[in-house]
DNA sequence: ATCCAAACTATACGCCGTGCAGTAAAAATA
DNA sequence: TATTTTTACTGCACGGCGTATAGTTTGGAT
């Protein structure tokens, strides 16, 4: 009978996996140790390399869980408004993302720094992020047919993206043109900027409305789509 | 005679920021250790708390040092373009922020991320991170003539910025509204969002030409600006 | 020549990831 | 049911880390 291994073996992992976020939620990435996991579940350290081999491999899965964490949320923010109201999407987008990231700058850190000292990301990319991806592109491309006229159309072709992207985007768009990805990019970009600024403390020193800075340019962003 | 005790006081500091750097050269920021340095010297770790209090006085330093490097080499390029030229500046200042920070991933993780486990950044900013701030402040001065069209004139007032920062936009241009300000530290997280991006390599996933997405962003930005 | 302070070493404590050997219990097999 | 295999885990060890405390050497001043 597998099935009583493979369910106390699942809690385990499961417990593993919850104490590393309690303990970063209190103490950052750099408090994800171990020995302290094993401390705090009454085991040795040893023991949890029965179900990772390795801290990084921990580490990977703990970013993908909160990753999906994040992608979720701001699905969830985009999914409240209807589908035809494209800058009303993009901006509960960006608004939720900065919102998250405040709330879990620990989680932030974890998925957008360098989570632990010595941690090398896997080559291939984290899913929850090919997921976030995805969707800001089908942000951008319901938005696509305004902000075509305004946005300058360089020479980008479709071979200067990831073949496994380039085919995401044309199962889903078949018509957008690779311009349109590089602007979704672009727009990830705008929103990463000012927020990894704040998570990490350099608007701090500057402004005391880190918000409001940030909504500003989000409107200008909207605009700049021709919306 | 205090002057040769001052003397080589100041040389094995000097080398002990060397021999960090060149670690961190090699090893990226987490490289940095007391250990290793004092290896490196044949000193023992402890003889480095003579010169520094702690490691994150050592990684403060060290901070400051390589922000330094990086404003120097952004101001050389500002001003290797004549003052009228505003678009050409910030051009000049972005593309040369994106250059060094591939260049120097190591010295970007050390002053934009997390140096080192468990570090935690003085109260008072980096020196070097105000000049860069005000640099830019000025790059977007010079440029605001145009831009004052362009720019939503939300109700930024100046009760919203550091005093320390008030002072000093107020004394270099004094007839600069807070809405430039603003906009300022908007631009710098423009610049700053898609290379922190790529520089942690969650851009790698998505495109082979990351430098075409900057320089679209950049263009874009500079259109934005009235150019 | 003597004294003092600065520079440095030695030792130790508690943290860390992880490799290797051993053990107890659960499951599979006979 | 008795035996064997697999799994989960412990114990110990190694080398790394920052750093506190105490002791030692040495250059400069008196």
């Amino acid at each position: 009978m597998p099935n009583r291994r493979a369910r106390l073996r699942a809690e385990t992992s499961a417990e593993i996996k919850a104490i590393a976020l309690k303990l970063m939620a209190t103490g950052g990435p750099d408090a994800i140790s171990l020995r302290a996991i094993a401390r705090e579940m009454g085991m040795t350290a040893n023991a949890i390399y029965g179900y990772y081999a390795t801290r990084d491999d921990l580490v990977t899965t703990l970013i993908n869980d909160v990753y999906s964490d994040l992608v979720e949320r701001l699905e969830a923010a985009r999914d409240a408004l209807p589908p035809d109201d494209a800058a009303g999407r993009i901006l509960a987008w960006a608004e939720n993302f900065r919102t998250w990231s405040l709330a879990n700058p620990e989680g932030f850190r974890l998925i957008y720094g360098d989570p632990v000292p010595g941690y090398q990301p896997p080559e291939e990319g984290v899913e929850a992020e090919l997921r976030a991806c995805a969707a800001l592109v089908g942000l951008v491309a319901a938005a696509w047919p305004r902000a075509v006229e305004r946005q300058s159309h360089g020479d980008h072709e479709w071979t200067d993206f990831d073949p496994h992207v380039v085919d995401t985007v044309r199962a889903d768009h078949p018509d957008l043109p690779p311009a349109a990805v590089v602007l979704s990019l672009r727009v990830w970009g705008r929103m990463h900027g000012l927020v990894a600024l704040e998570v990490y403390g350099h608007l701090r020193t500057q402004t005391r409305e880190p918000g409001k800075v940030y909504s500003a340019e989000m409107a200008d962003l909207i605009s700049s789509l021709g919306f």
